[in-house]
DNA sequence: GTCTATATCTAGATAGAC
DNA sequence: GTCTATCTAGATATAGAC
């Protein structure tokens, strides 16, 4: 079965050069951002030509999806770690801090991606109304504990998914912007964060 | 003095040219984006020629400077008309409101500006630090308000620069995302965010 | 100052040999 | 599948006539 031998080389080499691809990209994105990183620095940093690249992806775009695939993986098994039922009580200041804490981790662990994303969003059509979907989109969750508090009777500050959009985009924007290594800390950031909006969503 | 004359005229010209440029560049950055706007879009949209562009600014980001220089002109108007001393407390529900309600409808009203200043900070090189700068200064005021609080003894969520921060990029982000016409009046948005954050603030 | 025409440059994407 | 070489497209910026 040599044939077999043959091809089973040739597709482990294959993966190989996806895998460099991704992590050259994943360390670009975080060095100069994603929309200052062209196709041709991947390849290079990669070590592979400028042809390769699109064997594997059909264009830059492609390759930060499956970047992103990455970032939802951690993101689940940082979940699932902890205690994590639908009825999470978020007006209890210990739960509040942990699910901020995770998201902020999350983002902070994964810089390079978070940033590729956040260009790639604000560099669409505004139009579109992408940026919306997307932070309602990565606020559902949030939003779902919230939508539980309002059954429960609590008084909210205002709709769900606005006010899971506005913490989404607090927590966003701000490890976005703030330099790693930079003025404050995981931990002063998230004490801050936490203290600041339990009382109002506390009600 | 028939030459006095003539040059007059020409200013006159080149004033309404330069003029046409920012009026065509607002819209265009309103419709479709700074990054998406090109040169060439911005003087065929003002029945103008490639060329002249670079008679009156260097780039397209000279241009957005020049637009920035409403937005402030406006944010400062809007201030100048309310009461706002020093010692504003934002732990007063009208004034946090007030304050929040200024900002959100400076954002709004000038969103094509709004819009460009966001995309040109999030496409620079995230290593730059300017998006934290960017962020810092534009919440100076805020900080300052909360840094009087602190004086008073007032107990904060945590640094004043960190939580000034962290408002101005809830408001800015969910500003950018939130299409116009969306599903939330402003009050709808300003309401439900001083709730969230008066009591955080408050303490 | 404004115009037309074009030079320059960059990046994305492909063709074809190996 | 990977490489080298090249094509194409799109956008910035300039040259020179009016």
């Amino acid at each position: 079965m040599a044939r077999g031998k043959e091809e089973g080389v040739r597709k482990v080499r294959a993966a190989q050069t996806r895998a460099a691809l991704l992590d050259a990209a994943r360390r670009l994105f975080g060095e100069r951002g994603y929309l200052n990183t062209k196709v041709t620095d991947i390849t290079s940093a990669a070590g592979r030509a400028t042809g390769s690249f699109y064997e594997h992806f059909a264009d830059k775009q492609e390759l930060l999806q499956a970047l992103l695939g990455d970032l939802e993986d951690a993101a689940d098994e940082r979940l699932a770690a902890v205690e994590h039922p639908k009825d999470h009580d978020l007006t209890d200041r210990a739960q509040l801090r942990e699910h901020l804490a995770i998201a902020w981790s999350v983002m902070r662990e994964h810089r390079a991606i978070q940033v590729a994303l956040f260009q790639s969003m604000v560099a669409d059509d505004p139009a579109s109304g992408r940026a919306w979907r997307d932070m309602t989109g990565q606020t559902g969750t949030l939003r779902e504990h919230l939508e539980w508090l309002r059954e429960q009777g609590r008084p909210l500050p205002g709709e769900p998914e606005l006010i899971a959009a506005g913490m989404g985009a607090m927590l966003a924007l701000t490890s976005y912007s703030l330099p790693p290594g930079g003025p404050y800390t995981d931990e002063q950031v998230v004490d801050a964060f936490t203290d600041l909006l339990l009382k109002g969503l506390a009600g």
